[in-house]
DNA sequence: ATACCGACCTGTCAGC
DNA sequence: TGCTGACAGGTCGGTA
């Protein structure tokens, strides 16, 4: 489900409604998959906690605590392929695979469901800033260092959490497209106008996703429940075979490292 | 250090 | 109707 976009939608989404609020008590499922921390330092560092803020780092959701008797902590939430953070009435129905509820002073309740169980919750002390560099900020000679000298295909260094955060497989695709570059191109071998062009259209195309509340493929929401809308401006994700609205090519659908990726091959060198 | 590949999970849809 | 296989927004650890 989630990118950059749709994590930034769903934790300015979160951060409207539950910001200033307080976790009275929190509850844990029998599933261990989802936690990256131990349980009782999950529920050590939320009980009790004030909910400072949420934001998004690279695809983690942040919430910055203040702590009962610690001052300060960070819950952070991966929501992989199909993990979900949704605020809920306590009497609503607990839907199937919910794997944590924390419980708000406000008498409403945060629930994580995550049916793949590919999603992470864990708690950090110190300040998280993320495996990589914000691609929405990054400027463009440190954008173009990123790459320098990398023979994996550019495709597999822009989903490589550790160079730019939050790039996943939709806006990969879409930004090479918009870019003119080939997924399979060697990272290192772009000159400095190929990735002055994919520094720009990435950066266009996260923006503009962010804008339209993300790409609702199959099943995400944002903190409300509502689809975002991006998945209409997709021009080359999931639409193999299809005409590119470029040049009526048919696009392209190749595997590489166990993944899809789609292009098209005549607009893109 | 770097790069590929399978593993981790469940759900959905197309085809037979 | 029901089975099977392909595919899905992500990351990790083992191996070359």
């Amino acid at each position: 489900m989630p990118e950059l976009p749709e994590v930034e939608t769903v934790a300015n989404g979160l951060h409207k409604r539950v910001a200033g609020d307080r976790i009275e008590s929190v509850w844990l499922g029998p599933k261990k998959e989802p936690l990256k921390s131990l349980p009782e330092e999950i529920i050590g560092a939320l009980e009790g906690a004030k909910i400072r803020g949420v934001r998004r780092v690279g695809k983690h959701i942040v919430f910055d605590l203040r702590g009962a008797r610690s001052d300060k902590g960070h819950w952070i939430v991966h929501l992989g392929m199909t993990g979900r953070m949704v605020v809920s009435a306590p009497q609503e129905a607990i839907a199937p695979h919910t794997h944590a509820i924390a419980r708000l002073a406000s008498g409403r309740e945060l629930r994580f469901v995550d049916p793949r169980r590919f999603g992470r919750l864990s708690v950090v002390r110190e300040e998280f800033t993320g495996p990589g560099t914000e691609p929405l900020t990054v400027g463009l000679d440190e954008f173009i260092a990123l790459f320098r000298g990398r023979k994996t295909p550019i495709k597999a260094a822009l989903l490589n959490q550790k160079l730019l955060h939050g790039v996943g497989n939709i806006y990969a695709d879409e930004s090479l497209f918009r870019a003119g570059i080939r997924p399979r191109r060697h990272a290192g071998r772009l000159s400095r106008d190929e990735l002055k062009r994919l520094h720009k259209s990435l950066r266009k195309v996260l923006n503009e996703a962010i804008r339209l509340g993300g790409s609702s493929v199959s099943d995400y929401v944002d903190a409300d429940g509502d689809e975002g809308f991006f998945q209409l401006r997709h021009r080359v994700y999931l639409r193999t075979g299809e005409p590119c609205f470029v040049c009526k090519t048919p696009i392209k659908r190749i595997e590489l490292a166990g993944r899809g990726m789609h292009y098209c091959p005549k607009c893109q060198k």
